[in-house]
DNA sequence: CCATGTTCCATACTGAGAGTACGTAACTAG
DNA sequence: CTAGTTACGTACTCTCAGTATGGAACATGG
């Protein structure tokens, strides 16, 4: 492993540590998972853990960003198959519902992040991502006339808090395939209410 | 203190720790703080929380279940004072919002409780008492004709997810009291689209 | 009211894990 | 090649959840 550059090393180190950490959180949560646990996953030790996270909480962040990052990509590339602004909007939810059958995307998107990172910037980060997504939808739709007018950043959250309690429904069904169309359903009928 | 029964002695340790527990925990969050800290707020020590209680979680369910019972006795007594059901909805969703501006509630019951106790726990739980009431809204709206058929316990938890997250958007605003209006206005047009 | 058992609670301890100090190895710049 | 910087491992400390144990307050049968 000799011969490599300081950012090489770095970028090895830091990328196993968020894989790890995404694993770890996602499995377990994220009071219960140690520092080096995680460490031990990522074949380091807490040592470069800690020289490149400012702690627990900042390794939780970059997990929880790769996450983000990752959904908010599938709901562009879902919302942007569809012609139709509402439509696009309804892929993406169900997309985003679909999404929540990982259970690593649950425990730290949806159950940790408020809690661990503070709801402030759990959604701040979030506004960079999926909320800009679910927001961009909305205005798409308003300008092109085929959503009513109103307070978009604030329908934008009440959708997205409806949606993450749905995903978490979901995740607990018996059989999340069978009741995905049901709760897909009753989420249109949310969406249809905006409709002019 | 003496001559006191045992069930008395219990009963003033248990409630004095839950007040405590409801104050830190809700004003700290639930991770940093104590069992330590909350025993001596309520003038006891470890032992006697950790002689009512199973543990920490089991302190800060009760002060959870403390919570929703005061909460969902205020939904109610707002509902109740309406007669149209649809109004007696819009009523109660209205209260609910007003009520997450109360700190130590968001803190406990819409941010730690789901981490703490687990989603499944934590919804099984208030579905005893404010999930218990807002389904019970929809169900006497539904059998009014009011509001249209559907999948009432997904609906149920798709508005209140939808509240939680207006609630905690309302709590951030600079004027949580200018705010409150254009909230519940974007709420009441998501539960318009319910009606028949 | 006394003896014995039970409930309640405080004090002292144990263990796990987050965070820190510091030493060393790997790279970089001159 | 050397001085300096970055990356990381090891060995600590310190906080805190949970446990063990003893004793005080209450209950109960005589």
């Amino acid at each position: 492993m000799a011969g490599r550059t300081q950012a090489e090393r770095s970028d090895e180190t830091t990328g196993r540590l968020v894989r790890a950490a995404r694993r770890l959180f996602g499995a377990g949560g994220y009071v219960p998972t140690s520092i080096d646990a995680v460490a031990a996953a990522a074949g380091v030790t807490k040592g470069a853990a800690y020289h490149h996270f400012g702690g627990k909480v900042a390794l939780f962040r970059a997990a929880f960003v790769r996450e983000l990052e990752e959904v908010s990509a599938a709901l562009e590339r879902a919302a942007g198959e569809e012609r139709e602004p509402m439509a696009a909007l309804r892929r993406g939810c169900r997309t985003f519902l679909e999404h929540c059958l990982d259970p690593g995307f649950r425990q730290i998107v949806l159950l940790d992040a408020p809690s661990v990172l503070g709801w402030e910037t759990a959604r701040a980060i979030e506004h960079d991502h999926l909320l800009r997504v679910l927001h961009d939808g909305l205005r798409v739709a308003v300008a092109g006339g085929q959503a009513a007018d109103g307070d978009l950043p604030v329908r934008a959250r009440l959708v997205f808090g409806a949606l993450c309690e749905g995903g978490m429904l979901l995740a607990r069904s018996q059989s999340p395939a069978a009741d995905l169309p049901r709760l897909a359903a009753e989420a249109d009928r949310f969406l249809e209410a905006l409709r002019l």
